[in-house]
DNA sequence: CGTGGCTTTGAATTACATCAAACCTTGTGG
DNA sequence: CCACAAGGTTTGATGTAATTCAAAGCCACG
């Protein structure tokens, strides 16, 4: 309420935002999807999927590319192949709360008739697939199974809203982090047991504003765990959790 | 991380949790409750409701009385026919943050296989509808339409949501009060334009740990308030919003 | 008309933010 | 292939909003 807007801003550069994202054919086959299996496509058996098939089209984003903002008429929904994509909703002077990362296999775009409830950003280069609400509530009623898989992805991503209200709410920084950190590597699956090597795409600031932090205390959290031999950090996108018990211990508030 | 456990708990006094909730017999007639239009039996018309009075129990709580518990077997959905609930996460050293606030309309349960999120717990006196899950989902193939509309319940508190990570992460303690008054007045319309008479039926504790907050800082900011003549505050459970645009200015951030 | 639980108010403390500057990377053009 | 911007990240010094500790009001209820 005191602080500087303008110091807030200036702490993330400005992102392009390409005219328009590439968007290329439909998909060669979905029954090959590599991630068929984890998505609200999975609610369809391989005859069925012709119906989405139909309409579905592929698009591509450049890292820091904006796929729509908060506000804008959702005529689509999404799900994303490869990559990973930020949500945000910002205030009026800059100030971001990031509220979720999404990997492949995962949904975006529920939203009301006011539009998208937050923005939508490729952290990496991103591939989706895109399927107009147009075209695809109308396959509701012949396939309610549809529905039903979307209701629970919508379930999912509440549980997991409310973790995360839990842990800006009522965390400290090192137990936002050490969470982070844990959850990160439920979703992406490190390899490398019993010292997983997480992969960490997005930046400091991303981790800060989804935490509820700044960069700079993300950054000395970072570095206490290191000094306490919880987690090395052989360069800033790289995590290898070397003492995961430690971690989780202190990600449940001791 | 550094902070005292035990005085954390100190700060909120333990509520009873009754053996039973007093559960009712049917409803007397589902046709003439006074919520139908706003809950998710809307979806129903008014010969399809048969099938939904068929299963639907009535239970009442006192307030501070638990309805469920966080991990519970989800073995319920309810809708809050009168009165106002509260639901809440715990930390395992009793620092608790409160997901939501449920008032007349509003539907609870919605839970995946791991059982309820949250505890829910009564505010004041309340009047809920209960359905057996296991009663409940079976109706889904003969009406999608109710599954259609807990999507849509679904996706606004997940809009919901995603505001309330924004409040917590990114807003001060001021904007944090500002916003939770004005959707407090959004949600149960308060009588007396232009200048509103609130009713605020929980603790102040409860609106700390709502607003990821401490009770001194609650009170202290209304205190604020009043004095910047944006409230009154008769009692400790009435707020009087005096100057609305102020506090819009302020929810906003700036 | 006490007594226990909320709420408010005050003083001291602190976790985290802010301000500032050095230090890396990574990509680019000479 | 190297120099050098330009971000992004780390580290240090200082400031502060909110918490913690403490105690006094204020109801509300038995």
């Amino acid at each position: 309420m005191t602080s500087d807007p303008s110091r807030r801003l200036s702490q993330r550069t400005e992102t392009p935002r390409y005219a328009e994202p590439r968007v290329g054919a439909a998909i060669p086959m979905c029954a090959a999807c590599e991630v068929r299996e984890v998505t609200f496509c999975s609610a369809l058996n391989e005859h069925e999927l012709a119906s989405i098939q139909a309409i579905v089209r592929q698009v591509r984003l450049a890292p820091g590319q904006t796929l729509f903002q908060e506000g804008d008429e959702a005529e689509n929904v999404f799900n994303v192949v490869g990559g990973v994509i930020k949500l945000y909703k910002l205030l009026r002077d800059g100030r971001r709360q990031i509220t979720g990362f999404l990997f492949p296999g995962d949904f975006l775009g529920i939203a009301s008739r006011d539009g998208y409830s937050h923005s939508a950003e490729a952290v990496t280069a991103v591939r989706l697939c895109r399927f107009p609400r147009r075209r695809l509530e109308p396959l509701f009623d012949r396939y309610p199974k549809l529905e039903h898989r979307l209701l629970g992805i919508a379930t999912d991503e509440l549980t997991a809203a409310q973790d995360q209200m839990l842990l800006l709410g009522r965390k400290t920084a090192a137990e936002k982090l050490a969470s982070f950190l844990l959850s990160l590597e439920r979703r992406i699956g490190a390899a490398g047991e019993p010292a997983p090597s997480l992969s960490v795409p997005m930046s400091r600031s991303d981790v800060a504003d989804y935490l509820g932090l700044t960069v700079e205390t993300v950054s000395r959290t970072f570095g206490r765990f290191r000094k306490l031999g919880l987690v090395d950090v052989p360069d800033a996108h790289t995590v290898v959790l070397r003492r995961r018990q430690g971690l989780e211990r202190i990600a449940d508030g001791d």
